[in-house]
DNA sequence: GTGAAAGCGCTAACAC
DNA sequence: GTGTTAGCGCTTTCAC
């Protein structure tokens, strides 16, 4: 409601004095200090954060797009991204994509239009149509996933977990268990996720001389009914199975419950491994055992890389993180 | 990167014209336009945020302060209140206070200075310092909760669900399917929802005359290990039970858990009903009946109710909600 | 119909 | 050390 003429009017210093005074920068008398701190507490005085912003070209808030609110997946990711920047004095915004590309160009234009300092897009659409957006605006963007046709002068970078790896352990540790017929259930082919888990699960295959089955490699679209009914309909073609790879651990909810309807005993009759490590992984029966993404740390240094290129380091550098296997019940 | 005078000083028109030509008010010649649009976009024009809301005193931005973004609770409210709110050509920014009476203070802080046009506040810490920076801000809020000390002049409103109603179907739902000795697991007696739901429950029980027995009454923390363990040693008390009320349904997955390990089977020896009606509840096995608590609607409200406080509409009108149940396989 | 100019609130440069 | 001033980019009022 009041500015600092208000307070400069009502003390009868000086506009810049009173600047002086409440943002503590530059000398300023503690008599005159004093004045104008009452002054500004009698008048309800708040700074204006639009003509701030106006003025330094500076928001100290940076946009986190992730494209539903709902998935678990992402609640560590936000949790380490936003304390890296709360630390740095940064606000976040959160905000839902809905995988819509209106609105993640809106979001764009939020970054063009000064709304923000910088943008974290999380499993965005890589269209030409948001590239080029990116590109054009020209301001700090940080993806949460690889992206394979970046040039050298792009604005942006990436930070990713590495699917391949995470495959390795998942399928490795089943193989270790003895498990002698794994099923991998996964999502589409069209998904990037999906092809780079598949091209991990055949790694593993292959380093032991398992012979690849593609009876054994089936799509259960990221969610339990998906997986419930996939893993139905792979029960009875009556192939031999006695190990499980499931696409997260909503997935493996899908397969529990199929197990539980045919008499089969989780890990007695074959062993469960999913991936996420969310917290449907702690409070299932039997818990998880799951590949954790390490959302958390991914979180962190989206935050950090989006820093360093508000901070004018904007050399690309693109960074890939290694998953972990968490051991729980479900492949004991 | 480029303004309105940058268009005026490349086409030759003043920039009023320009102003005009790019917010399509006024007249302006279609020739001119069209010049005026082109060098918009060889420019790469794009409106400054912070520079129209300093003028026009509107950001088009609401607030929404949750305190756990991990919480599946709040994912339904979010969904319904960013509806209504893109509907209406506002931008919602989600940020999670994690109940910390700082952060509290500072989203209230980030409406003083305008940074936003109201805040929705869900499950705010009703402390002094709270509800007296609200009066004294005295710009658009509402709140997710009831709020029992409300003064007639107050600048918010609140929006909430009726939790002894909601207590009121489950326990009556039980003892409708026959149930004779029913457990209500709930959080503490300083939380205010859990006293509402124990006054649900007790008025439940006094409509069939049942006796009010505190040993049916058991504090389980709203998580799912909470009330394993809860339920565990009352378990082991050998107390008869064939119906439990969990707090919510992580908590009932807790019991599940519980029930499994003790082989009891739900809902053969023992029906379960919880509240919330989250995905948790549809993926679980058996499928737990839950109380829905109308998160979606609860949304829309809060977020119709502040845009009227907005349009200028300051007059208190508090809305209350009436949950419904939703029966699943774990109360057959 | 078009243009000049003031002002939203803040900050930084420059006088004094 | 303190004060004056210009300007960030937009909108609105008022001349012409």
């Amino acid at each position: 409601m009041s500015s600092i003429y208000d307070i400069a009017k009502l003390t009868g210093f000086s506009s810049t004095t009173v600047a002086r005074a409440l943002s503590n920068k530059g000398y300023c008398k503690p008599k005159t200090k004093e004045i104008i701190y009452e002054a500004a507490s009698t008048l309800n005085y708040t700074p204006n954060l639009s003509a701030k912003t106006l003025r330094n070209n500076r928001t100290q808030r940076i946009l986190l797009c992730i494209p539903d609110i709902c998935n678990p997946f992402y609640f560590r990711m936000i949790q380490g991204a936003s304390k890296v920047l709360e630390e740095n004095d940064y606000y976040v915004m959160l905000c839902s994509t809905e995988k819509e590309i209106a609105k993640e160009l809106k979001m764009l234009s939020l970054l063009q239009q000064k709304y923000c300092d910088g943008v974290i897009l999380i499993s965005f659409n890589f269209c030409e149509e948001n590239i080029g957006a990116i590109r054009r605006i020209g301001r700090p963007v940080i993806l949460g996933n690889r992206y394979l046709g970046q040039r050298e002068d792009d604005p942006f970078d990436y930070v990713y977990v590495d699917h391949i790896y995470g495959m390795e352990l998942a399928a490795d540790h089943l193989f270790d268990k003895g498990c002698k017929n794994v099923l991998l259930l996964t999502g589409s082919r069209e998904d990037q996720t999906s092809r780079e888990r598949t091209e991990g699960f055949l790694r593993a295959l292959g380093r032991r001389s398992l012979p690849e089955d593609p009876a054994y490699i089936v799509d259960c679209r990221y969610n339990t009914s998906g997986a419930y009914e996939a893993f139905n309909r792979f029960l009875e073609r009556g192939i031999p199975v006695d190990g499980v790879i499931a696409a997260n651990d909503l997935a493996a909810y899908g397969v529990l419950r199929s197990c539980r309807e045919h008499g089969l005993s989780v890990p007695g009759d074959l062993r469960l491994v999913s991936f996420d490590n969310t917290d449907y992984a702690l409070v299932s029966s039997p818990t998880l055992t799951s590949v954790d993404m390490c959302q958390y740390s991914l979180g962190e240094q989206l935050a950090l890389r989006l820093l360093e290129r508000i901070e004018g380091n904007t050399k690309i550098r693109n960074i890939t993180l290694k998953p972990t296997l968490i051991e729980r019940e479900s492949s004991e």
